[in-house]
DNA sequence: TCTCTCTTTAATGTATACAATTTCTGTGTT
DNA sequence: AACACAGAAATTGTATACATTAAAGAGAGA
């Protein structure tokens, strides 16, 4: 028997495409979003987008402006890296708490999977963008499996908001990765880190454990530190079509 | 001049008192709320309740229903513990990263104030809830200016969210030693961290300061486990009118 | 008596009209 | 020319009616 179809509110739809929009950087960092105007081009009315807007603050992806109203949110170079860093911090924390747990064996099935999953991909020299997909995939279920052992609700929660800046997640610059000369070889050190933060847990080594995920995510911040140019400023070109990143307002 | 006089919006105002009656336990965990009755309870029409109603879930208090609409969302003991735990986490990561900054001898200032005031509090050995309320008051400053020498705005918001927790932030369980005939000791305990805390940071030492903020986080949760009964359960009385944390719905 | 289904009820989701506030603009004065 | 003020436009805040969907209850059949 299938699953009711659910279909999704209008409110839902609205911000699942206004974040489309806000991260393919359609809308310039710091434009003020009257809710008129996406009326008109969305073709809701005010109630579900207002829904959406209120939402995608609390996703981080708008601010709220003093005199009402959301305005897109702008990244510095240091925000972004900050909050890879408090991704870093939070799956330390989880994975310590996973190892403290001495998880059974039917636990670490999943991660197992995934990770064999992640050496096949990387067996061939040259990745391709179907490649690149797969990694990103089992990436995914690795760092979700991740969030789920601890068994801490709020945890939890956390983790999934600090992944929800795009930038910020496992897989945020994996994709602008794909140009890279050398792009395999950072892949293959990140799947080192899964395989030992798994070894880890599984030997109950808490501290281990978590001093490794929060190195694993600083690849990602060496990654982004590759993107950026020198002056730690991130462009709008250098980043690509990822997030609406861009320099401060005070710079 | 006198400043405008911002009158804040019904939506806000419903925010506030709704949180009131939560955290007064008005409310029973578990509880559904639906919008038609509030709306008779509290005067306002239905549209500033859902705007109200949807910041209370960002804020932790509410859970949403699959089905649509919000409950009082329940807390067992393993939450709070870990919501505290999470506030240590985080404050340990700003503490850190002010260390690494070196602050210059003006940011430190507050910090010193906010703990000579505290040094004077507690100088007197019996503690009336007077002496209690400036405690927390200047707790609060200090760990308010924590959160700020770190100067990484994305932390300081994950901070905020921590503690509007009312169990998991810095002063959440001190009125409710004002009971416990040893209160004053387990303060003084308290100080001494905040001090180290401090010092650690003067002298640039990230990793101490680090560690001092998550074993000052600890302390809060011995607290909570003298509140909490020996099963692990927090009953309603056991913590009083402090937060609306009660069993969970599967014990 | 149980269960399945249909009907009824109640709740949320959506649209829109109105109110209040903010912001911009143009004009007048100094 | 600079400033202040008033008015108009635009924008958000609020109320409410309507639509849609989930839940509850009644009734018939097994």
């Amino acid at each position: 028997m299938p699953r009711p179809e659910r279909t999704v509110s209008l409110a839902i739809q609205v911000q699942n495409a206004l974040r489309e929009r806000i991260l393919q950087g359609d809308m310039p960092a710091g434009q003020r979003l009257t809710e008129l105007a996406l009326v008109s081009h969305l073709g809701a009315s005010r109630t579900p987008i207002r829904a959406a807007l209120a939402r995608l603050e609390q996703e981080g992806l708008l601010r709220r402006l003093r005199s009402g109203g959301y305005a897109v949110r702008e990244f510095s170079a240091a925000d972004v890296a900050d909050a890879i860093e408090l991704r870093g911090l939070l799956e330390g924390w989880a994975a310590r708490r996973a190892a403290q747990k001495r998880p059974h064996a039917s636990s670490l099935a999943p991660a197992r999977a995934a990770l064999q999953a992640i050496d096949a991909v990387l067996q061939s020299e040259r990745l391709n963008a179907q490649a690149f997909g797969h990694y990103v995939q089992h990436n995914q279920a690795f760092h979700a499996w991740l969030s789920d052992v601890c068994e801490a609700q709020v945890i939890q929660q956390e983790i999934r908001r600090a992944c929800s800046l795009p930038f910020a997640s496992p897989s945020g610059f994996v994709a602008t990765q794909a140009a890279v000369p050398r792009a395999r070889d950072l892949l293959l050190v990140a799947q080192d880190q899964h395989w030992q933060i798994l070894r880890a847990i599984e030997a109950g080594d808490g501290a281990r454990a978590e001093a490794l995920a929060r190195e694993h995510a600083r690849v990602a911040r060496r990654n982004l530190q590759r993107v950026a140019s020198p002056g730690g400023v991130i462009t709008a070109e250098a980043l690509g079509r990822l997030p609406s990143a861009s320099t401060p307002s005070t710079a």
